[in-house]
DNA sequence: TGCCCGCTAATTTTT
DNA sequence: TTAGCGGGCA
């Protein structure tokens, strides 16, 4: 076969990483550097020109998404389907092999993945049953030990607390939690990560067998991984086999998740002859955005290195907008894409607006409502943690696996059918003191008659519905299964009875349920459809708000950012407090990420990058003042053009910056300037927000301090200067 | 059992 | 400010 095609098309250094002969490699490779055409590429050349078997090559990545990503493009480079590769996310293929060897796992055949709101739940529940007082030790906080501890391989009994009483009782929550999956054979995420990692480790055989099977190890956005990971990793290596970590350690973004940088720098050490490349040429951003964004990360310590070029030109430079307050920095940001879109040559999904935290996007999102934008936020409630959906999986759980204690306690009162707290608490407690499952204890204390007759009936209504409906559906396809169990269960008619716009789009959601049901093909042949359409829910929670191809302005948290790319992008929110967060600003290392996190904001921007920040912002109901973000003044004079407000009298951002001829926007035709106090005949006294329009038919929005923010047409509002 | 009120806390999030 | 949660009441 001719390999030439798979080389073309690359840049020298790119080439250089795709057609390395088979070794131990770290790949650094920039923002917008082309990380996933080399992964993608690599892949092919292995298999085309040093024959590597598709069986022998795995590809793991940190979510689903990236990973469907390279599968489809590596078959679309190759032109066919590629059979027994494993190409997943660390979660996905930790549960394959959990699936796989689940008896040299210590797992139950029928173990069920825990998402983080089951998880928090039964954590909750554990609390409770150690009469611990949850309003001091509240479950989200152990839940995050939990983890935290886990994506360090630590167990409970590996933990050294000492005298002191937190760590103590946080490990007694910690084992009783273990114990409580253990028993109704839930695995949650971190779990999966970590039983993979002692199940390799643990048999010496089944770790032979999987180090010779995978010659070849890839490892995509390498700064994310965990030590947990990381471990796993290294456990795999062996002698004959190579690992090609790909990576960027200034887009290290998620270390309070666990994600060790360190990793990145360990790497080399670690593995023998590991030779490290980097791919510094960006495809994406303009000159001047790539100049900030190496200026930035400058300031942080500890890297390993790497500055981006560009062969495209300039550009214009980074608009940065002093905003009066949050209300006036969402109207401009909205009205330059009103701008954009009016000229024409624009679509809504050119824009990006992007911001640290999520609250910052209400004002932000009625801003572009106001001015009719149609827009689409990321992040959210996904398709399968809805409340309904999860529900009816829960139904589903159940049928597998009767232990499912997490199910069990989410359905066994929905709908209601009279088994209210009292009986569950008794069921609680006969199922931590006798160590059997919740539906154990519910068949044991039926047949010990202890329940009030009614209660008893009711107990015993709710297991023969759940035999029934297994029984019933045994011989049913998988959608039809889906449908019998949503009707069969009373869900359906539960929700039929809400009449209102909540309980008709639950309905809907039961609908699409079946026919994502319908269309579910599984990837892991080797498992039962049920159980494979099962963790699929939990692994891949589908995508957040659907819709992919209508174009609307994207609005996300910089987090969320990570990985995509806009022409035009606005940064918002550049305060001291805000970004860097409070949270973060005292401790050198969170700061640092913080401006990494700063670095992927600029890079997502390939054409044109506009940073705002406002000088007054409404936080936690209180007015605030804040300074502009120091990651501004850390970007070069001579790459920013300031706008700013002509009425405005302000300090400059830095000193360098007084260089930079400020652009004025005209603020009126009416006499009015943003900020002006201003008098109402009726509404009293007030201060200019923003403005819109000109002549007769300009607008201006005034907040008064007695009757909140209005608009008003300024010919006939008859303002004031107060 | 479900609704309402008052209290509290308040980055970032994928699996 | 607001969202989410727990407790109290009808």
């Amino acid at each position: 076969m001719d390999v030439s095609n798979i080389l073309n098309e690359l840049n020298s250094a790119q080439r250089e990483v795709v057609a390395a002969a088979p070794n131990n490699m770290l790949v650094l490779a920039g923002a917008g550097s082309g990380k996933t055409r080399v992964l993608v590429h690599r892949i092919a050349w292995l298999l085309e020109a040093e024959h590597y078997s598709p069986y022998s090559i795995m590809a793991v990545t940190f979510t689903n998404k990236a990973a469907a990503e390279m599968r489809g493009r590596l078959e679309q480079l190759l032109g066919h389907a590629v059979q027994g590769m494993w190409v997943g996310t660390f979660h996905g293929l930790a549960h394959r092999l959990l699936r796989a060897h689940w008896q040299d796992a210590g797992l139950p055949e029928h173990f069920q993945i825990l998402d983080s709101e089951d998880q928090q739940r039964l954590i909750r529940r554990v609390i409770k049953s150690l009469n611990i007082d949850d309003s001091q030790w509240s479950p989200k906080q152990a839940q995050w030990y939990i983890n935290g501890k886990k994506d360090e391989g630590l167990r409970p009994d590996q933990i050294k607390t000492g005298e002191d009483p937190y760590a103590r009782n946080m490990v007694r929550i910690y084992q009783a939690y273990e114990e409580a999956c253990q028993l109704a054979g839930l695995v949650d995420f971190a779990e999966l990560l970590l039983r993979a990692y002692e199940l390799c480790r643990d048999n010496a055989e089944l770790l032979a067998h999987y180090q010779q099977r995978f010659r070849y190890l890839l490892v995509d956005e390498f700064q994310d991984t965990n030590a947990i990971q990381y471990a796993w990793l290294c456990l795999l290596m062996h002698d004959h086999n190579h690992l090609m970590a790909v990576g960027d350690d200034d887009q290290s973004i998620y270390g309070w998740r666990g994600a060790k940088i360190e990793n990145i720098h360990r790497l080399s050490h670690d593995l023998p002859n590991t030779k490290v490349y980097r791919l510094e040429q960006n495809y994406r951003s303009t000159g001047t955005i790539l100049k900030a964004a190496n200026a930035l990360i400058q300031h942080n310590g500890e890297r390993l290195g790497k500055d981006l070029w560009t062969e495209h030109g300039d550009g214009e430079p980074i608009a940065v907008y002093a905003a009066f307050n949050e209300i006036d920095e969402a109207r401009f940001v909205v009205q330059q894409i009103k701008h954009f879109l009016e000229k024409g040559d624009r679509q809504r999904s050119d824009f990006a607006i992007v911001y640290r935290s999520n609250a910052q996007s209400r004002v932000l999102e009625e801003a572009l409502m106001q001015m009719s934008i149609p827009y689409r936020v990321y992040g959210g409630l996904r398709f399968f943690e809805r409340a309904e959906i999860k529900d009816s999986l829960a139904y589903l759980r159940l049928l597998v696996n009767r232990d499912d204690d997490a199910a069990f306690e989410r359905i066994v009162n929905v709908p209601t059918r009279g088994i209210g707290q009292q009986t569950l608490n008794k069921l609680r407690a006969y199922n931590r003191e006798h160590g059997v499952s919740l539906w154990r204890a519910c068949c044991e204390m039926i047949a010990a008659q202890t329940f009030a007759a009614r209660t008893q009936n009711a107990l015993v209504a709710f297991l023969k519905l759940i035999d029934e409906l297994t029984e019933n559906s045994r011989a049913l396809s998988l959608a039809e299964q889906m449908e019998y169990v949503i009707t069969g269960s009373g869900l359906q008619a539960h929700f039929e009875r809400d009449k209102s716009e909540k309980g008709r789009g639950r309905l809907e959601n039961l609908e699409e349920l079946v026919s994502a049901a319908r269309q579910f093909t599984p990837e892991d042949q080797e498992l039962p459809i049920l159980a494979a359409f099962l963790a699929h829910a939990v692994l891949e929670s589908g995508e957040g708000q659907a819709e992919e191809f209508t174009d609307y302005v994207q609005m996300m948290t910089l987090h969320a950012a990570k990985g995509l790319e806009f022409p035009i992008v606005f940064i918002c929110g550049l305060e001291e407090k805000l970004f860097p967060h409070e949270m973060s600003r005292q401790d050198p290392v969170k700061l640092e990420e913080e401006r990494r996190l700063c670095y992927v904001g600029i890079t997502r921007a390939m054409e044109k990058l506009y940073c705002c920040y406002a000088e007054r912002r409404s936080l936690h109901g209180r007015d605030e003042y804040h300074r502009p973000s120091r990651f501004l003044t850390e970007l070069p004079a001579e790459c920013i053009n300031e706008i700013r407000m002509r009425s405005q009298v302000r300090r400059p951002l830095s000193a360098r910056a007084t260089s930079v001829k400020p652009q004025t926007i005209s603020t009126d035709s009416h006499g009015l300037a943003i900020g002006q106090r201003v008098k109402h005949k009726s509404f009293g006294e007030g201060v200019v927000l923003s403005s819109e329009g000109q002549g007769a038919h300009a607008r201006v929005q005034v907040h008064f301090a007695e009757h909140g923010s209005k608009w008003l047409v300024a010919a006939y509002a008859n303002l004031e200067t107060a």
